[in-house]
DNA sequence: TTCCTTGCAAAACTTTTGCATTAAA
DNA sequence: TTTAATGCAAAAGTTTTGCAAGGAA
């Protein structure tokens, strides 16, 4: 049985990154679970559990995982990216008050029709945000 | 007949704002078309049609404009807000090269359906966009 | 040795804020 | 004259970059 922690490096090497400390403490907490956190909050909890990582190494692995598939970053607030461990198809959920985001799957949505893109383009990706507030009854 | 300055100054009233010299040539600028300008495409514009008006200034009308209903603010890039001159409901396409945006109307798009929102909240509004990107043949 | 990775601090970019000045009612 | 709006420059928040130092192959 392997330790915990070669699960990581094989996902990493899997993605064609080279699994270094660092990236291996970043995959530690963002990969744990289905979840969506900012590369600040990202940075608390890797202090916080003593993972010596720097601003600016945390910031250069996120957007390397985000090129090689591990992540998906999402770019649906006016200032910060949103870094959310679950690559497969889904869209979000947005608390308009917290900026907190749940996942909605696929096939929670179904489209009746979409238009066609303009010619010479094709579609890269469909982002679908709900917007919620709390009730007003 | 009104001189043409006069319909911006009748739609910031109705929509309870001030038209001082700088949000006439704001309203001007951005109202003249259904378009989409970042800030600082806008405060290109106003400059290089000589209205004087501060960065300061027109963020804080842009808010303004927003909060009123005049506009639309688009938070849909990681780092900086659309501001959409066409308050109806639509969606987009965004050109993921040049982060250019295309209105796509509600026509155009149907949900066959929808997930219910969690418990105590309420849909606040949907944001879908289309990114697009060059075909590959 | 050679190449890749890291860390720090500074820079970059967008947006907001404090406050004195000016314009508008 | 009283309130509201403006402009400037500085601050704030997030992300990127330059470069020297450290680590892996």
């Amino acid at each position: 049985m392997p330790g915990q922690g070669a699960v990581y490096t094989e996902r990493l090497l899997a993605h064609g990154i080279q699994p270094t400390q660092q990236r291996l403490r970043i995959a530690e907490v963002l990969l744990a679970s289905a979840q969506h956190l900012t590369a600040e909050q990202l940075l608390a909890s890797l202090r916080q559990r003593g993972a010596r990582v720097s601003k600016a190494t945390l910031y250069n692995n996120l957007k390397l995982f985000a090129e090689r598939g591990l992540i998906r970053e999402l770019l649906l607030d006016g200032s910060r990216s949103w870094f959310d461990s679950n690559v497969q198809p889904h869209y979000h959920f947005q608390d308009l008050e917290t900026g907190a985001l749940t996942d909605v799957g696929v096939a929670e949505v179904a489209f009746e029709h979409l238009p066609s893109p303009p010619p010479g383009m094709e579609v890269a990706g469909i982002d679908l945000v709900i917007r919620l507030r709390p009730s007003r009854r």
